[in-house]
Order: structure tokens, then sequence, then C-alpha cells
DNA sequence: GCTTGCCTTATGTCTGGACATATGGCTATT
DNA sequence: AATAGCCATATGTCCAGACATAAGGCAAGC
């Protein structure tokens, strides 16, 4: 039963769907599904690391590997960068800067990256167009501190984009949600206010330092879709 | 410098960081790196396979190793099952199916499914509860050739739970939204008509047939968040 | 009975070697 | 000049063997 590690995995998956080995059952180590298929022990390995991974399997040393009890499907779902995004439709893509300051940010925030509330940083609030439209509502907080002596102007290029091309940050954590437009948001985006918008939230830190908090209002219409 | 596979990954990692390895640049061949980190090739090959599945790196064959331009971040979120997301925040989990018909669905519904729009299927249509309060109601298209002949009793048990525990389903997709909530909705989740509601709305098909359409109206406050 | 520590075992990783496969670029042909 | 075919090359995969590491279970000691 030669073809690699695919093939491995597709017997393996085979087996749990037919249920040979139900929910919750120890499947054999990966030495005797070795000898079973014919193959070294590695390519077993990479083909069950894989279905794991995937969260079909749990393994766990000493304890071998069972079949997940509830299959927790796992999606990837890359995040967009806007002006790629818009681009890809094959709009043209736009940008204006609203609002620039430096304030001090509201204690959420503050806490959120976890800075000392006493420290005020860059507030730039913007909107993201496509074809002229309005498409995304941008609220961001940014550490002065990661920015060079002479700052970039933020009204030419995007935050976002020369955040990614000129640091690369090491963490981070995005949330989704859907809330009802403020009255900024509204105008902004054109939209009625309380409208549904849906919601993109993320903080990121650098090797030491906070980086940035920021919200993104999508206009209405807006879908993150992938595949499982 | 030795430490294994994570360890070349965090010098690769380190040098992109430090832009020795800028963007849209080739990095050396395995062969190369391996003789310099003095370790084996497989051991690169490991370390840059997984900076290319996080996005960072981006390999050809014959082309070489470039890192990527964009670092369009890929953020892994896993699918939660209802019951254990409410009983992991310690709230005691309840389920009340409202409505449950054989009927015509949508064309939309249909079409997205791949079936034919002569086809009924089973609608059923339920609210999902923490602590006794309404927290998702769900809309479900269910395709009945996959059922068994004594068709499940879903008044007792949640269709999703039935389906991840008895057939494991091979492919489909899953988008997530934000719209105003229905009358219907808004009703079953005790909020007033037109609030932001989160919506997944997700399709999975087995191996020849179509399983299921659902789309999941979460409660606001409602938040789908992951780690980059 | 309860705890502590060893011992076995299954997975995780590394090595050094090999062949497979895709593909950019060169070359020879039209 | 345009095209078709070949080749060198970088990645993808595989193998057989080895050691590392975690952790369940048993046994000895308290």
């Amino acid at each position: 039963m030669p073809g690699g590690w695919e093939a491995v995995r597709a017997e393996v998956m085979g087996r749990i769907r037919a249920r040979i080995w139900g929910p919750g059952a120890l499947i054999p180590s990966e030495e005797v599904l070795a000898a079973e298929f014919g193959c070294a022990r590695a390519t077993v390995n990479r083909a069950l690391k894989d279905l794991a991974d995937a969260g079909v399997l749990e393994r766990k040393r000493k304890a071998g590997t069972r079949v997940a009890m509830l299959p927790v499907r796992k999606a990837t779902l890359d995040i967009p960068v806007i002006r790629a995004e818009v681009a890809g439709r094959g709009q043209t893509y736009g940008f204006r800067l609203l609002t620039h300051s430096l304030a001090m940010p509201p204690v959420a925030v503050a806490a959120r990256l976890g800075l000392s509330h006493g420290q005020a940083m860059l507030h730039l609030q913007c909107l993201h167009l496509a074809d002229g439209q309005p498409q995304v509502y941008e609220d961001r907080w940014l550490n002065p501190a990661v920015l060079p002596d002479p700052a970039p102007d933020f009204a030419q290029i995007s935050a976002n984009e020369w955040l990614v091309s000129n640091l690369t940050f090491v963490t981070g954590d995005i949330a989704f949600s859907a809330e009802a437009a403020t009255m900024v948001e509204a105008d902004s985006l054109g939209v009625p206010p309380g409208a549904a918008l849906f919601i993109t939230e993320r903080c990121t830190w650098g090797e030491a330092a906070p980086i940035t908090w920021v919200r993104l209002a999508h206009a209405p219409g807006y879908r993150l879709q992938t595949l499982l």
C-alpha cells in the first residue's frame, strides 16, 4: 500500500469514518501501523501529526493516539490586509486619515495592551475605501515608542501597512463580534446609526513593548469566509 | 548551535525581524542553512515548513524560499460546539426545539448545497440556552437522506451534536458576518428587532451527499476570539 | 493505605542518506 | 524572434535507525 504519508492519512481517516476506530478509541501505535502499512514510522508520524493538527486525533506521549471525542474542527483564516482584499476584488483602494492626535487612551485599551494608563498614545481614525465607497472605519491606538524619530506620515501610508512592513510583530490576538454602528461610524460609513456592523478588534505586541490596538468596523455586507 | 528545529526557526525568524533578510528576499537553500547551523537538512526543512505554514515564508521548488512580501498572518480558530462552550463557562446548557418540519428549502440554500431545488429537506429551528438565557438561535436545513431510518429525536439531542458524533463530515465552509436581528430572532433571543447579531453560517458535505446548512444567530455580546 | 521513585512505553525529534518532482533558465530548433 | 525541449537545482518526501522526553503504571518503602 504505497503512496506516502497522504495515503496513510487517508487510510486512517477512512477507518475513523467507517467507525472501525470510533470516537475516543485508542488506535495502534506508530510502530504497529508502520509495520502494517509497510512504511517507515516517520511516515506514519507525519500522517498522524497532520490529523492531530486538524483536530481529528489527540496524541499524548506514552498514552498513545486516540480519536478525538468531539471532532473540534479547526479553521485557519488568514487575516486580510485591507488594501490587498480590495485590490483582489478588482476595485481601486483608497484611504483617508480622519483624525490624528496624541492622547490618553481609554483605560480598557491601555489595560489590554498592558501599558500604564498614564501613558499617552497616538490616536488615529481613518477610513478605507473601495472605488470611493467607504469599506472600513478604523480606530487605532499606537504606542509612540515603537515609531522611528521622524514618524511616518500616516496620511500617506495606512498605519496598518506601515506596521506590517516595518515591524514584524511577534504575538497578538484578534476577536470578531457584531455591534451597532455608533454615530461616528454610521456617519463615516454612510449607514444609519445602529446598523449591524462586523467588528474586528486586534491587539499586537512586539518583542518587548506593546505595539497597537485597533478596531475595524466593516461596512454592511462584509463576510469573513473560510473552508473547514 | 544546537537546540533542534525550533532553534532554527527562531534564528531564521530573528534574521527576518532584524531585516537581514528583508521582505521579498531570497534566503539561502536548505542545504546551505543546514551546513551553517550544523544540522541535517531535514531539520531545516521542518523549521522552514513551519514558517511557511505560518505565512512568514513562501516556498517554491527550484525557485527557493523567500520572505513573504506581506506577512499574511493566519489565525486558526476552532469551531465551537455550543454545548461545550457554554459548559466551559461553567453555565448549564439548555436547548429547545422550536419548529420541526419537512419542507422545501429556499433556493439559496438548495443551490449552496448543490441539491436540486425540487428536493424537500428537514427544517429545524431551535434555541440554545445558557443558565436559561437564550444564547443562540439556530436555523437549520438537513438532508433527510443522511439520517438513519428511525430518525433521531431532535427534540432530545441537538442536531449539531447528533451530526458531529454520528457523521464525520469531510468538507465544508463557514462564514461570519453581522446582521440585524429579524423579528423571529429578536423574539427568540429577547432583544429588540434590528439589534446587531453575530452570524455564523456553515455548510457541510459528506462523502457523497450534502449534509446540512445552518445559520446561527448569536446573542449580543458574543465574541469569537483567537491568538495570532 | 498513601506516597515516592523507577521502568516501560509511545510519541517527538534528529541524522544522513536517498529518490521524486516541479520549475526557472539555458539551449537548440523552427 | 519565438518556441520547444532539456537540465540543473531547490524543495518535497521517504527511509532506517537512534536518542530524548513525557507520562502511565507498578513496586518498594513509609
